[in-house]
DNA sequence: TAAATAAATAAGTATATACTAATAATAATA
DNA sequence: TATTATTATTAGTATATACTTATTTATTTA
């Protein structure tokens, strides 16, 4: 019955759009600008394509365009764009507990899978996962960003600091080698770390994790968040 | 390594190619002549639909047509057919087991589904679901048809014989309520029951469940496969 | 302010996928 | 065989999504 108030399969918006809202509620949700070349970027499609969509989607309802504000999620488009994250999320724990997908992965798979997920199946994700609060690179799902905004940036931590890694920022996500590269080194949520060395001339910050030291550009430091150890 | 000898997920057919493999591969398996009226109902578009994706399929190289023949998977059109049934089946495996998804909303669900499993989700459902030969309603995946060969239509049994409930073939899985008919009465693989009553005139079969009593059409009952018990 | 850079859009094209309405080609049956 | 029913196809249309090339509109910055 609690079913029959949810977003029906159905009426969901396509793939694309779907795509389009989430990283427009992301931005949205970190204060940042809506720049249509920022999202041809990250979608890798040519400028055009994006005005093109842009266009649909308010004509569509799910954006609407203000003079000063410019671009926003209307009510409707918010409500998709919670629900394509949150389905992007559960699927990303369903990968890598259930189907033991190595973490730098989980990412681009569940990205395909998440526009298949019903109401049905997302209901039975979150029950069998624990009804998790954040996806496993750390990122909150919507409604639960409170439980994030403590954690720094770790460009802003001083050196010497113990640290405990919490999270790798969604635009973080998209770049796969760099995923491999964290994985690799351990730096995924959960994880203690020291730092070590801060070198702003050079623009890298240097963490301890256990034996391991590893030099991380200012760029990659920006996107990892850390709660700094008591 | 063994990946790289696989289909990659980019040279994959659109979902909407891969629906159409997926019939066919079924309807060649069975001996099943290919009208593609039958494919238009199958797959709820217009006649005219099923002309013109047809002929992109050819022209793709996913099907030939024979005078004789007629329409026919080519080698390509059989392993892609084969891959997207594969991962149809995992993926109600992965429902059934992993996510508790009742049996009868598993294949509608995997269908949507299906289209977006690489093959390394593949490769790691196969593992952590015990590299199945059957899909949870009994039908062989490709190249396990050997497994489903020597059981009998409900419709060939005999009254008073104990029979096993061993597979409820495709073409009842697209009907809903019938699924939901079959679960709630335990008319699933693996059920035990008893044929009290074959009534030609009639087009009823009867089974005895435990205490229950079932009659069902003829038509269901062509395409329920059961092995007679010893 | 003028020049340079960045961003957005217009115009035209292409493809897959659907539709309807109308017709043609087969096959089945009276 | 003639009629009916089934099946397949042609023709024309629509939409979402992409592209390229060229142009316009902001922004920056020198």
């Amino acid at each position: 019955m609690a079913q029959m108030l949810k977003t029906p399969t159905d009426l969901r918006p396509t793939p694309t759009i779907e795509d389009y809202l989430a990283i427009l509620y992301v931005m949205e949700r970190d204060g940042d600008e809506v720049i249509a070349a920022r999202l041809a970027e990250s979608l890798e499609v040519a400028p055009p394509t994006v005005t093109a969509t842009l266009k649909r989607m308010e004509r569509d309802g799910w954006i609407a365009v203000d003079p000063k504000k410019g671009i926003y999620l209307t009510k409707t488009g918010c409500e998709a764009a919670s629900s394509v994250i949150r389905r992007h999320m559960l699927t990303e724990w369903m990968l890598a507990r259930m189907l033991k997908v190595p973490w730098s992965h989980i990412h681009s798979q569940a990205h395909q899978i998440e526009h298949t997920i019903s109401d049905e199946i997302e209901t039975q994700m979150r029950a069998n996962l624990d009804d998790p609060q954040l996806c496993p690179h750390g990122n909150p799902l919507p409604g639960y960003e409170y439980v994030a905004a403590d954690w720094l940036p770790l460009t802003d931590v001083q050196p010497d600091r113990h640290i405990i890694i919490r999270r790798i920022h969604e635009t973080a996500e998209d770049n796969h080698e760099l995923l491999e590269f964290l994985e690799t080194n351990g730096i995924i949520p959960g994880a203690a770390a020291v730092v070590t060395e801060v070198l702003p001339f050079n623009q890298t910050i240097t963490l301890q994790l256990g034996p391991k030291q590893v030099a991380l550009g200012f760029q990659t430091a920006r996107y990892i968040f850390v709660e700094e150890a008591a």
